[in-house]
RNA sequence: GCGGACGUGGCGGAACCGGUAGACGCGGGGGACUUAAAAUCCCUUGGGCAUUGCCCGUGUGGGUUCGAGUCCCACCGUCCGCACCA
């Protein structure tokens, strides 16, 4: 009936239509629409030079909704950009010599070409790099602006130092003491650091968290405990006979009267003092620090103290002395770095006073036992009544909690107290390739802002990476100015921001790009928040959590009018493919090999290089150092766009692993053939009613939009291909050309190349800018429907009634039934349970 | 240790609120077309008895119910996150 080849070509059509849209702004989104909108976002990628799968499998699920929401009239914001300072660009630059910001543009623009290729719907107008001054300036700005609202303050914080390459390293590039890159060994310096009041927040982002509905529990209880908030009890332990004591925080008030002793950490500020006259404590403290702080480590360290011999009295009986330890158990970065220890009620402190002989006094009744004495190795950490405690027997543990700080408030020696893991973050790097941190210090001024009229402080080009350290301190002028108080000569801040801090405002700055300031207030709200946050579960911590505060406190501060920056989150999964490899004899390591180089034979395979077998290992996921990786060019080269787009929303959950697989992407290609060739007989001039086949359309379409909104793409495939399926089989008539046009339009937001070289031959402009098909919702009802009948339970047969039969019909024609009868064998019916239009069933 | 998720055919997975388990895809088997192959199309595919019906079956063991993959209790296993957090 029409021009339409026999074979879909992705060759041509891919590039064809990838031009077609970009020449007419298809997917440019417009401030000014007065269309409902949407925000769809993906995590945006770091340029590291090539496109990865995983990419692939985000920026399909989200190009999906962003399209689909589109057909279904929104107006949408779909943007893409660049998480582009970092350290690999350094690290290229030290290996290869070329300059991190040449190196970091080559890569963008070749990730570009890449995702141009999948034919993702971009509104590429918006694109940003994060290495620009046209953004990091901005960025500036806004610290100045936290700056002066004191939520951005300097001190002197440990850090992990490389003494060879003169640079901090973070935590994880710290490999056995030793730095990943050098090999030198890592010193802990004190440096004074930029620090972001994030702590502030910490209550309002604990809280948030229960507004985030769209927000995967698993990421909302991890951040829950990262912030990890506790209510307790803070508290003062006076030395015997002195003003001066040992702070303490509990949560456990409750059980001070079964306290036997007070332990310190080995860096809290008595321990440090009293080190200094008693070689034996400096030597306990050493040996603390030895030891590793792996979970394998902490799981099997040994309880250890040091008795220093001091002693301090009980704050609810002054004349009860308790001992206080070092121990190496105590840590000094959470709560006062010292705690008193109450061993019948906390296995830690249980396991410590055996080992040191200390009294453990039960305080807290199990129900079963009240005697003072414990003679169990396992704590009893549950709840029930206070036994042994004077005044507060017989009170809960809660009524115990709220006596005791009562108490200690009223007589000035503790107040009620809550307590958060969460600190304060820390945002200097000594490194070259991230954005300058607007200040200068002065001799004479001391810490002085950049005026916002000389933002952005932007990076010196001219820098050379051949010796180690931060080429920002040896550039011979950038770090020379002079003061912008007192015009005397002085230094910039030769610190870069952490990168985490890019990331977290990006999504504004994609919403409103105005050239003199960060972002405009009005386009914010009209975008903000994110509908539809998609990316990997890596970030459930970090970057999400500051992402959060970012937005707040900028709320804070009175730029923006929106909370919590993203509505709904999703994490996907990632992919995975099996292993081939073979044992090295030499030393006994595996030798991975690429898919490309082995060829399946059935069950096993082998190496195409030399035909003899190789080992298949777990699917994982994929990664470069185990070879079991798939390049999305070669795939989309081999397969077209849409056979892959297709691939990765097939089968799996998008929130569960996707395994690659060679027939999986071979099926996809042959679907995408099979549309193709159904499409071809779309006849525009059939005629006759198919009313089975309408209903099937129609309840589809329903359906698939529905697991769209849902993100539950592999459950839409399937229904595409059960409307493919009934459609093929149809006879022609008015009906089945309906259906072929109605499965071009499920499937535009996947397979958008195919879709549009198709309905260039039935259909009216773009399939990007058609409207999703409507339905009729009379017939998303069945009027037909079958009804199991069972027998105790257990299906007997099944009957087609009419829908909304009442159930005496169903009940007769139920006991009509010869299977029945035979199954009842002749025994007196009892009851029968009828649910209408679903199922009959007889107890006999 | 604490917290979270999960466990269904050979494989990936469906199954609304407790109501016909295994949709859909991959793989397998059989067939058609073809000189042949590719491509395509059709049939079939949980297991076991059997002769057109029956039994078993959603990690294991209990329970609730007319009815349980789904709810409750206990256990086993896998994955992920956090962790001497007072």
């Amino acid at each position: 009936m029409n021009a339409m080849t026999e074979r879909f070509e992705p060759s041509g059509a891919d590039g064809k239509w990838q031009r077609i849209w970009e020449e007419r702004q298809c997917f440019r989104a417009d401030d000014a629409s007065d269309k409902p909108r949407s925000f769809v976002l993906e995590m945006f990628p770091y340029p590291s030079g090539r496109i990865h799968i995983g990419h692939v499998r985000n920026y399909t699920m989200g190009d999906v909704l962003a399209r689909y929401k589109r057909m279904q009239g929104h107006e949408v914001l779909h943007p893409m950009g660049w998480d582009a300072f970092g350290m690999p660009a350094e690290n290229a630059a030290m290996e290869k010599g070329v300059h991190p910001g040449g190196w970091t543009r080559d890569n963008i623009a070749n990730m570009k070409a890449q995702l141009k290729r999948l034919g993702f719907a971009l509104d590429w107008s918006r694109e940003l790099a994060t290495c620009e001054p046209e953004y990091y300036g901005h960025e500036q700005a806004l610290f100045l602006d936290l700056y002066a609202a004191g939520l951005v303050y300097r001190k002197e914080s440990a850090v992990n130092w490389d003494p060879v390459d003169m640079t901090v390293l973070a935590n994880e590039q710290v490999i056995d003491g030793r730095g990943w890159r050098s090999g030198a060994l890592v010193e802990k310096r004190k440096l004074s650091q930029w620090f972001l009041k994030i702590t502030d927040f910490a209550e309002e982002l604990l809280e948030g968290l229960s507004t985030l509905e769209g927000w995967p529990e698993k990421v909302r209880v991890m951040q829950e405990n990262w912030i990890g908030k506790s209510q307790g009890l803070r508290c003062t332990f006076r030395f015997v006979d002195s003003a001066e004591g040992i702070d303490v925080f509990t949560t456990r008030p409750d059980t001070m009267f079964g306290a036997s002793f007070v332990a310190i950490a080995a860096d809290h500020p008595v321990a440090q003092a009293m080190a200094e006259t008693v070689p034996e404590l400096a030597a306990f403290i050493a040996e603390c620090k030895q030891g590793g702080t792996t979970a394998a480590e902490l799981e099997t360290a040994e309880k250890k103290g040091f008795n220093t011999g001091l002693s301090v009295e009980h704050p609810l009986k002054k004349a009860w002395h308790l001992p206080v330890y070092v121990a190496n158990f105590v840590l000094m970065d959470y709560g006062t770095g010292a705690v008193f220890g109450c061993p019948a009620h906390d296995q830690r402190d249980l396991d410590f006073a055996r080992k040191y002989e200390l009294p453990v006094t039960r305080v807290v009744s199990d129900a079963e036992h009240t005697a003072a004495d414990f003679p169990s190795d396992e704590a009893y950490t549950g709840p029930g009544r206070i036994v042994n405690s004077e005044w507060m027997d017989g009170m809960s543990v809660a009524e115990a909690k709220a006596a005791v700080i009562a108490k200690a408030q009223q007589e000035g020696w503790g107040q009620g107290e809550t307590q958060y893991r969460l600190r304060d973050w820390g945002v200097s790097r000594q490194r070259y390739w991230g954005t300058p941190i607007p200040f200068i210090h002065c001799e004479h001024c001391g810490i002085v802002p950049v005026p916002k009229a000389q933002l952005p402080v932007v990076l010196p080009e001219d820098v050379d990476f051949q010796t180690p350290g931060n080429p920002l301190l040896r550039h011979p002028t950038w770090m020379h100015v002079d003061c912008p108080t007192c015009g005397k000569p002085s230094t910039r801040e030769t610190d870069t921001l952490d990168t985490f801090v890019d990331s977290s405002w990006y999504f504004l700055r994609f919403a409103s790009q105005p050239g003199d300031k960060p972002f405009d207030r009005e386009a914010i709200a009209k975008w903000l928040p994110v509908e539809q946050y998609i990316g990997g579960i890596e970030h459930a911590i970090l970057h999400l959590l500051y992402a959060r505060f970012w937005t707040r406190a900028l709320q804070r501060i009175g730029l923006i009018d929106v909370k919590e920056p993203f509505a709904s989150l999703f994490t996907q999964g990632m992919v995975t493919h099996e292993t081939y490899s073979r044992i090295d004899p030499s030393n006994g390591q595996p030798i991975y090999f690429a898919p490309a180089e082995v060829a399946k034979r059935g069950e096993s395979a082998v190496l195409v290089a030399d035909d003899a077998p190789v080992e298949i290992g777990r699917v994982i996921k994929m990664s470069k150092s185990k070879k079991n990786v798939v390049d999305p060019d070669d795939i989309i080269a081999q397969y077209g766009a849409d056979a892959v787009r297709w691939f990765m929303l097939s089968d799996s959950p998008p929130e569960r692993d996707l395994p690659w697989s060679e027939a999986g992407i071979e099926g996809c290609a042959r679907f995408v053939q099979r549309l193709w060739r159904l499409f071809g007989q779309y006849d525009a001039a059939a005629t006759g009613e198919d009313k089975a086949l309408d209903r099937k359309r129609d309840q589809i379409v329903h359906a698939a939009a529905q697991d769209i909104e849902s993100l539950g793409f592999n459950k839409a495939v399937a229904r595409i291909y059960e409307l493919t399926s009934a459609t093929e089989k149809a006879a022609p008539s008015a009906s089945r050309s309906a259906a072929i046009k109605t499965l071009l339009l499920l499937v535009a937001p996947m397979m958008p190349h195919l879709a549009e070289e198709a309905w260039a031959e039935m259909g009216e402009g773009l399939v990007a800018d058609a409207a999703w098909p409507t339905v009729d919702p009379a017939l998303l009802v069945d009027d037909e429907v079958t009804v199991a009948i069972q027998v105790k339970g257990k299906l007997r047969d099944t009957i087609t009634v009419a829908k909304g039969l009442p159930n005496a019909e169903l009940e007769k024609l139920a006991l009509a039934s010869d299977k029945v009868q035979r199954a009842i064998d002749g025994a007196p019916v009892r009851k029968m349970i009828v649910v209408p239009d679903r199922l009959v069933n007889i107890v006999a």
